[in-house]
RNA sequence: GGGUGUUUAGCUCAGCUGGAAGAGCAUCUGCCUUACAAGCAGAGGGUCAGCGGUCCGAGUCCGUUAACACCCACCA
């Protein structure tokens, strides 16, 4: 048992807790006599610090596997970081650049060498922002995507899918980024909308006078044209039939296709097709068996294809090609368009689709046993918020084949040779014998490959481990909404695929953080917050509870400073309530059990309280409802802890008879608080509760609060009308501005012949004269009473305060009367209510509530009419 | 072009099965009451985006409109 500081401060009670959990290996899963739980920590990048979305998403697993841990499962929280490909390639590049150095100049090897020490030197940051923020992971089971166990299994599956025709590989057209010079997966390209021209051209039919106009937006691809398409129902082109048409651009000739594909309503309905650069005109170039013409390099620079602009970049080649039509007077207009233009999702660039030999994956097959699995309410995922189910059907049923063949060094090489002679494709979990006979395949795949088996590689797969039995499929899977398709559906079909089942069953999904002024955070604007900052401000426990609390699941919410000063007020706020609770203790005091028979109404309410708010945070967090779990938290503590039983106990204390079992209470409830808490702040929890007496080592070895009394409606309600008169007496002393000095007599009378009311009050009489300063307090069944003074109406019967110091008749007369139209609107409410069909329809106790309603404002309006009548009697 | 979400107090947001509108911050009043002034005790403030419907009863369910945000989609 130690002390606690005078002050909560944050930075020193954070101090070495971490380290020490760790040492002490709590948060090692390995006790197979209890239930498991399992989750994944979504690895973060390795290609920088964790900012405020990862703080957030990994406080709100971490609150789960603290509360399942001490609910007492045997919690299996893998860490864990993602080689992310294409993004830490880019940064090391870069890295490398300012140090003059050519990534082609050293070569895969040596840049490879450079990359693994970027992702040692980051996983080390990693590791040091995870202890700051508490999580409690399992070391001893973390992963790295890109590690050997990791390559293991992803070259078993890509084996495994390649022999089952599920992996292929062939030339089709993908989404190529010019920048990284890389091909990309179709979500990996996001369409912004862009100012750009329709370019209007005329295209001559051969050895005739006549021409039609085509229009484009790519005049550069002209050098690919294959064809110029119509809609055979078309009337307006009928005549082209067997004509060519001359390629502005080239000269070239251009055979005239008929096919429906061609929208006739849009532009001049005449289309050019460019097989090599368009997916639609690749898949007609297919139809009809148009050459392939390839007119870029892969930096979007022109090729040879495209004569004199050779070498110029795509953009200036458009430019200067259309002043070399306009020239030859073949330029018929151009508009002004905006329109969707895919870029990519890293660099940015415009993406050049593209005709390219890569590697697929046949989604065809995978896709509907992930939706059969999904549409079976035994085997499926289930979503939290459920609406995000949506996105993933969506997503499955119309997906295409998925492109996994990146042209980087940074990833999974794929596991597949050519034979230098026989240029025959061998795909083999190890290289061939012969390996000098064959060339490895330059690319690897996409980082989303191997993330997608994350779920079952970090327990072993593809071993029968004892982990992948025991904790998998995982219990709940924790991500942002903008990482559904890129992740959570590739993992739950490759489980479906390698696991037979769903790789997790829950996703909970959480909103984006976005700035105070509600912009998204980004790089570019500069308005990202480093969760390291605020944690050196307020603490990790005051960001942890800001964070989990303050989202509702499945929404965007705003960082707020007023917010995190809230949560770290809250804490202070426990502090110096548990401050009080210690030093109320004596030096010698022991733990016992609590006498049960000996309790205050005080003691059985803030007991009674305990139970209702633990059920309501365990029914919460099973649904992943952070934020009411906070504000269930909150008012416990607050208002029924520290506003009203802690000040209550002040006076119990002082009574040597009831002053133990008081103390057995107030460390009792304070020792359930700060287990109630841990979950969401466990710093501060374990340093007050290294200070309870009879605690253990440490608060992650306890278990999550038993309740020791039932919730008892009876006492809550015994303790309310307490608590109401204790307020309508200090909302009077507020309205009336009379000082806390004067004492006021009062009196409360009993209009039922109910003696309940007047028996609590009677036996909690000591606390009402405190709490209202009172000079007397008297209960009766009768009403006796002729002093200048209050009339005020409580559940139950109504109370008088005397106010003899001269209040001013005038003043109260106007605010009876105000009360009064309170009083009637009422009444009017509740006889239209018994005037309609109400009585008759809806439930006998809904009815009986609004009679009861409407009676005791019948009742008060009486008597504030009779009060009026007194108080301008008085006044002649 | 489809789809989803949001719209509640001055601000930021809760309100999960329909039963007289809540919190934090801000504002106003009074308190240094020895756990806490980063606090305590009170107060004021809302035709729950608009319209229509179902129901005895709607912030909550249905339809519709508007604004904002996001996702998906090959329109040259």
């Amino acid at each position: 048992m130690k002390q606690l500081a005078q002050k909560y401060q944050p930075q020193e009670i954070e101090k070495n807790k971490y380290e020490t959990w760790i040492n002490n290996e709590y948060f090692v899963a390995r006790d197979g006599s209890k239930k498991p739980y399992s989750m994944v920590l979504p690895p973060p990048n390795v290609t920088g610090k964790l900012h405020i979305g990862h703080a957030l998403n990994t406080t709100l697993q971490d609150v789960m596997a603290r509360y399942k841990r001490l609910q007492g499962y045997d919690v299996c929280f893998v860490p864990g970081t993602d080689h992310a490909g294409i993004a830490t390639q880019a940064v090391v590049e870069k890295k490398l650049r300012t140090q003059n150095i050519d990534k082609y100049d050293i070569g895969r090897e040596k840049f490879l060498e450079y990359a693994w020490q970027w992702k040692d030197e980051y996983v080390k940051t990693i590791h040091a922002q995870w202890a700051k923020l508490g999580l409690s992971l399992d070391y001893s089971r973390e992963c790295f995507t890109l590690d050997e166990k990791r390559n293991v299994a992803v070259r078993t599956v890509f084996c495994s899918l390649y022999e089952k025709g599920l992996i292929y590989r062939k030339e089709k057209i993908i989404n190529w980024d010019p920048v990284l010079k890389t091909a990309l997966s179709n979500i990996e390209v996001i369409y912004k909308e862009d100012k750009g021209e329709m370019f209007y051209f005329k295209y001559y039919v051969e050895n005739e006078d006549k021409y039609i106009v085509v229009g484009t937006t790519r005049p550069e691809t002209m050098f690919g044209d294959a064809a110029v398409v119509v809609n055979p129902k078309d009337k307006r082109y009928k005549w082209l039939k067997d004509k060519k048409l001359i390629n502005p651009a080239n000269n070239k000739l251009l055979s005239v296709l008929f096919d429906p594909y061609v929208d006739i309503d849009f532009a001049t309905g005449a289309m050019k097709c460019t097989p090599a650069h368009d997916p639609n005109d690749y898949n007609l170039g297919v139809k009809y068996h148009l050459p392939m013409i390839v007119c870029m390099n892969d930096d979007a620079t022109m090729n040879e294809k495209a004569g004199k602009y050779v070498g110029l970049d795509r953009y200036e080649c458009r430019k200067q090609l259309v002043a070399e039509i306009k020239e030859k007077g073949l330029l018929d207009h151009i508009e002004e368009i905006t329109h969707q233009v895919g870029h990519s999702e890293r660099s940015d660039a415009v993406i050049e689709p593209r005709l390219s030999m890569q590697w697929f994956v046949s989604m065809k097959k995978l896709s509907k046993a992930a939706l059969e699995m999904q549409s079976n309410p035994d085997t499926k995922v289930n979503f939290y918020p459920p609406r995000f189910e949506k996105n993933f059907i969506n997503w499955m049923e119309g997906i295409e084949d998925w492109c996994i063949s990146r042209q980087l060094w940074w990833g999974h090489r794929i596991p597949a040779y050519y034979h230098k002679v026989t240029k025959e494709i061998l795909v083999s979990f190890n290289p061939p014998k012969d390996i000098e006979n064959y060339i490895q395949d330059e690319d690897v795949l996409d980082t989303w490959f191997s993330s997608a088996l994350w779920p079952f590689t970090t327990l072993g797969w593809p071993e029968k481990t004892e982990d992948l039995t025991r904790f998998y499929p995982n219990n709940l899977m924790v991500t942002a909404f903008d990482i559904i398709l890129f992740w959570v559906s590739r993992m739950m079909f490759q489980g479906v695929e390698f696991t037979k089942q769903m790789p997790f069953k829950d996703v909970l999904i959480h909103g984006l953080i976005r700035d105070e002024q509600g912009r998204k955070m980004s790089k570019s604007l500069g308005n990202g917050i480093d969760p390291m900052d605020i944690i050196n401000q307020y603490g990790a426990d005051a960001l942890r509870f800001f964070l989990a609390t303050s989202s509702a699941p499945g929404l965007d919410f705003r960082f707020s400073n007023t917010k995190i000063e809230a949560s770290w007020n809250f804490l202070n706020k426990i502090w110096n309530a548990s401050r009080f609770v210690l030093m109320n203790l004596p030096q010698d005091f022991k733990i016992q059990d609590i006498n049960l028979k000996q309790l205050t109404l005080a003691d059985k309410w803030i007991l009674s309280r305990l139970t209702f708010t633990t059920n309501k945070i365990s029914d919460n967090l099973d649904k992943y409802e952070f934020a009411n779990v906070g504000t269930y938290l909150t008012n416990f503590i607050w208002n029924d802890f520290c506003s009203w039983y802690i000040e209550m106990c002040k006076l119990s204390l002082q009574n040597e008879q009831i002053a133990d079992n008081t103390r057995q209470v107030l460390v009792y409830v304070l020792k359930q608080i700060v287990i109630l808490l841990s979950p969401f702040v466990p710093f501060i929890s374990e340093e007050i509760y290294s200070a309870l007496p009879n605690s253990l080592n440490s608060i992650n070895l306890e278990s999550w609060p038993k309740n020791l009394i039932e919730f008892d409606e009876n006492v809550d309600n015994q303790m309310s009308s307490i608590i109401e008169v204790i307020t309508l007496v200090r909302n009077l002393r507020n309205t009336e501005n009379i000082a806390n000095s004067i004492k006021l007599p009062i009196m409360v009378y009993d209009k039922s012949e109910d003696e309940h009311l007047i028996s609590n009050f009677n036996s909690n009489i000591e606390y009402l004269i405190k709490f209202t300063n009172a000079s007397t307090f008297e209960t009766k069944n009768h009403k006796n009473f002729t002093e200048n003074g209050r009339v005020l109406p409580i559940t139950g019967g109504e109370m008088f305060v005397s106010l003899e110091n001269a209040i001013d008749i005038d003043k109260e007369i106007s605010k009876l009367k105000a009360e009064l139209v309170k009083v009637q609107n009422g009444i009017i409410r509740g006889e239209n209510l018994f005037n309609s069909e109400f009585v008759n329809k809806a439930p006998k106790l809904m009815v009986d509530k609004e009679r009861k309603i409407l009676d005791d404002y019948l009742e008060k309006k009486k008597s504030i009419e009779k009060r009026i009548d007194e108080l301008e009697n008085k006044k002649k």
